[in-house]
DNA sequence: ACACCATGTTGAG
DNA sequence: TCAACCTGGTGTT
């Protein structure tokens, strides 16, 4: 589960396990990473570090192991190892540290290499600021936003323009703003662009302090609102992520679905409407009506489902303006 | 056993 | 705009 909380997480992880001085038994059981394991073997961790959803553990003069856990990547630490549960597949493992009394096993990252200071220094060079780190500029964010035509869901995954945020962030926090993912960055307002910055700093050091990613207000908790709790996925309770066709917690619209490049975005198309301000005339890739497949679960149940209506030309063409036929259901809050 | 999906990124066409 | 890569969990035969 790795955005950047997760790996923000993961650097104090083995800081703490892997104090400096200590000598660290290092190896590749699986193999990818034998030759330079055992060049650090033997050697202590002097410092870890978290950019983004990059990770760097410090060998001193040896370099810096850079790890980045991609989308399936783990670490588990033996002391968090519900025995019972875990299989421990050794030859899975690409990177194992360990000292007498702890160890830590990384399996599929898609990264695992060993870095000179210079090496290190590139990769920080082509990311953004990290929401979750004391030097971040969110300015400089801002100067890639305000100039850019592409939309503001995809601006906030871009590493090179905001390090850390990953799908689960980006749908929520966008949500929580109200703001339409299909806004572009040029049209966003500088105040909005703060509030989701700040917002992205509280989400995302709660989520490292949690170790899990929850969204939801105090007042719109399951016990709060008197719904029941999330009890399918992974952990946390949000608003819209991964939760296509199921009705908006404020309004009880269904969430809506897109692929947006390559990746799955949800929202609420009426707690996050289209902007109508002036100068926003840009013609945006949206996807058309009818694409929620709302086939996977149960008919849409719901009393404000109104998802039809443009059974429209089936044009190719896949850019099209907003249609503003959307506002069905009004939020009875 | 097998299919499919996932909080990600890169590189080819 | 794809496909490929890395692994594990869940759901389907």
């Amino acid at each position: 589960m790795p955005e950047g909380h997760t790996i923000h997480r993961l650097a104090h992880e083995y800081s703490v396990r892997f104090a400096p001085g200590t000598p660290l038994q290092v190896t590749s059981p699986q193999g990818k990473f034998a030759e330079s394991a055992a060049l650090l073997d033997g050697h202590p961790l002097t410092a870890t570090e978290a950019h983004g959803k990059h990770l760097f553990l410090g060998f001193g003069p040896y370099g810096w192991i850079h790890i980045h856990l991609g989308l399936f990547g783990k670490v588990t630490f033996d002391d968090e190892r519900s025995a019972a549960a875990r299989p421990a597949k050794a030859d899975t493992i690409r990177l194992r540290l360990a000292t007498p009394t702890h160890s830590a096993d990384l399996r599929g990252p898609t990264a695992c290499a060993l870095l000179t200071a210079p090496e290190k220094q590139a990769i920080h060079d082509r990311l953004g600021p990290d929401p979750l780190r004391a030097d971040a500029d969110p300015d400089r964010a801002w100067q890639r936003v305000s100039a850019s035509r592409t939309t503001i869901a995809g601006l906030l995954v871009d590493q090179a323009v905001v390090a850390g945020v990953g799908n689960v962030y980006r749908a929520e926090v966008l949500f929580r703003h109200g703001i339409d993912p299909y806004t572009p960055g040029r049209g966003l307002p500088r105040g909005q662009w703060d509030a989701i910055w700040q917002d992205l700093r509280a989400l995302m050091r709660d989520g490292v302090r949690d170790n899990r990613i929850d969204t939801v207000r105090p007042e719109h908790l399951p016990e709060a609102m008197g719904r029941p709790p999330r009890k399918d996925d992974h952990g946390g309770e949000v608003y819209v992520y991964r939760r296509a066709a199921l009705p908006c917690h404020l309004c009880g619209t269904p969430v809506r679905t897109a692929n947006l490049a390559a990746r799955n975005l949800f929202w609420c198309p009426v707690c996050q409407p289209p902007s109508t301000g002036p100068s926003l005339t840009e013609t945006i890739r949206r996807p058309s009506r009818s694409q929620n497949p709302c086939g996977s679960h149960g008919a849409t149940s719901d009393p404000n489902a109104t998802v039809a209506s443009a059974s429209a030309p089936s044009r190719s063409s896949r850019t099209r303006p907003a249609a503003a036929s959307e506002t069905s259901g009004t939020p009875p809050k």
